[in-house]
DNA sequence: CAGCATCCCTTCCGATACTG
DNA sequence: CAGTATCGGAAGGGATGCTG
């Protein structure tokens, strides 16, 4: 289990702690954890883009290639099996030639579409302030730039 | 500018295209990326643990990092800084000895707890179907392990 | 068409040491 | 107490070539 570099360090160091404040009013430690799941899952580089392009009908490998701009191979397919793992999203395969096969939503994962939807709408409407508080951030750190 | 390496390759053809379909009926490429800021910003690995953490009352620097399990400096301070560029938190420092510093939610940061808290709701709700999707996909790959 | 395997560069992030 | 500075390993992710 290799805990041997369990070393106290200044990091770090409520793992070893008893009596610790609760991290949170709204989660505890596990939920923590779980909503860390997801945040990972959600906040990776593709997976919103690809859930948000499978919302209202199946669509198949290629589609989906052209559908998201920038996306490789290499992500499609492995953020695909991601997604499926989670039981996000079904994969199914005609026997067809040339192949083909279509990626849908589950259930589950049209549930997660409409909870991030609300995030969407969030970024829409706070937006432009975001803009303002990052340049007038930008702004105060030039000051004095002697070089 | 560097346009130099857009030789157009199979990958990430879509950039060189026109007409191409629309990428998602809800949101349109610009939306996307605005999604996708927000996203970077909300799923990295600490922001959601500190906008959790200061929810109901301004917390101090050392506080912070004890009540977030697992967290280096470097990343406190980084993310704080972060979220302070976004206007989601603000700092204020009280020149005493010691040294007294205190961060706190913005209304816009409290606004995007919320929209944070119904994600952290979907997760504990779908967590254990989640756990039984993965558990089941794992063992479906494990069929014919001849090495 | 729908992938998989490999290479390789970049970014993330924890550990550690030092400062006002 | 509240940070800053630096290093090095690990992970993310694009480009490319090959297969059923």
């Amino acid at each position: 289990m290799k805990a041997e570099n369990l070393r106290r360090t200044r990091t770090n160091v409520r793992a070893n702690v008893r009596n610790v404040p609760g991290p949170c009013a709204h989660w505890n430690d596990e939920d923590a954890d779980f909503i860390r799941e997801v945040l990972d899952l959600v906040g990776d580089k593709w997976s919103v883009l690809i859930i948000g392009t499978l919302a209202d009908k199946p669509v198949r490998y290629s589609d989906l290639a052209d559908a998201i701009p920038g996306i490789s191979q290499r992500m499609l397919t492995l953020t695909l099996k991601h997604l499926q793992r989670t039981g996000l999203v079904t994969r199914t395969s005609y026997p067809e030639v040339p192949p083909r096969v279509e990626y849908a939503l589950t259930e589950l994962g049209t549930s997660l579409l409409s909870t991030v939807l609300a995030l969407a709408a969030w970024s829409a409407d706070n937006h432009a302030e975001i803009r303002r508080h990052q340049t007038e951030y930008d702004r105060a750190g030039t000051v004095r730039r002697t070089v």
